[in-house]
DNA sequence: GTCGTTGCAAAAAATTTGCAGAAAC
DNA sequence: GTTTCTGCAAATTTTTTGCAACGAC
């Protein structure tokens, strides 16, 4: 579970696991969407009311860090954040209702990036990818 | 030549040619790294001293709209602007020094994106892709 | 001359910092 | 008990808006 895991990876990290901690934990836990961190503290403060929004900013820093979230980036901004649960995965983004679902990275995409490589003599240490379109319920409407 | 081909788009999207998007456009031709909006107002008066910083965002913008550039994204910040000459296209950007080598679209991702489709019902629209690493440059140091 | 565009000042939005008190461990 | 963490207020940074003057066509 979730949550869980995000609170033993916290632990490991010599993190401590705190009241407002694990309620943004689990607003990303039960969002089927992509949040803003204003989102995260309205949700959040059903759980523990005193929540403050720089605690919700540094939380979700800290949960990015450790790889328990990512942040997600649009063509013009890149306020979002999600759950991530997989290693190397990458996200895919319905544009109509915001929900955000997570796939494992694209083994494939390792024999597209050599001849980049090759072409531009760069060393390549990371990438970014992100899908944006309708999810099958949006796509009836 | 990018600012011709830029100054074209422009008028044949009803859009003027003026001093100050001259000057943002010369500053995105020039530069071989990324620019934040400040750093390109820097940059551009030199060519125009009266520009201001509104409508660098403006023309920064309206020209990512039209194509002739792209906002580039990372994980903790989207404020990056670099220009863009090719159609369906990504970026490669070095984490050291900032240049961004536009390289064309994938042809094969298609084929790595259908079954993402298939599993997800999802219909994807829209991809982003940037690659982070190290030109042959900064690779020496 | 017309109408899109500009730059300024000011506003709004987004994010970060300092710090004393609170609370995990 | 110690040390990290929190929430507030305030500061800073980033981006947007209103508007009169300007300038491309």
């Amino acid at each position: 579970m979730y949550s869980e895991t995000t609170y033993q990876v916290l632990r490991q990290a010599g993190h401590r696991v705190t009241r407002p901690r694990k309620a943004v934990i689990q607003v990303l836990q039960e969002a089927r969407d992509w949040l803003r961190p204003e989102t995260v503290l309205t949700r959040a403060r059903d759980i523990y009311p005193s929540l403050g929004l720089v605690t919700v900013y540094r939380t979700l820093a800290l949960l990015a860090d450790l790889g328990c979230a990512r942040r997600i980036h649009f063509e013009d901004g890149c306020q979002g954040y999600v759950r991530r649960e997989l290693g190397h995965s990458h996200h895919l983004i319905c544009r109509a209702c915001r929900e955000a679902v997570e796939f494992p990275g694209l083994e494939d995409l390792d024999q597209l990036i050599k001849p980049i490589e090759t072409r531009t003599g760069f060393v390549i240490e990371e990438h970014m990818i992100e899908m944006l379109g309708l999810c099958p319920n949006c796509q009836q409407q």
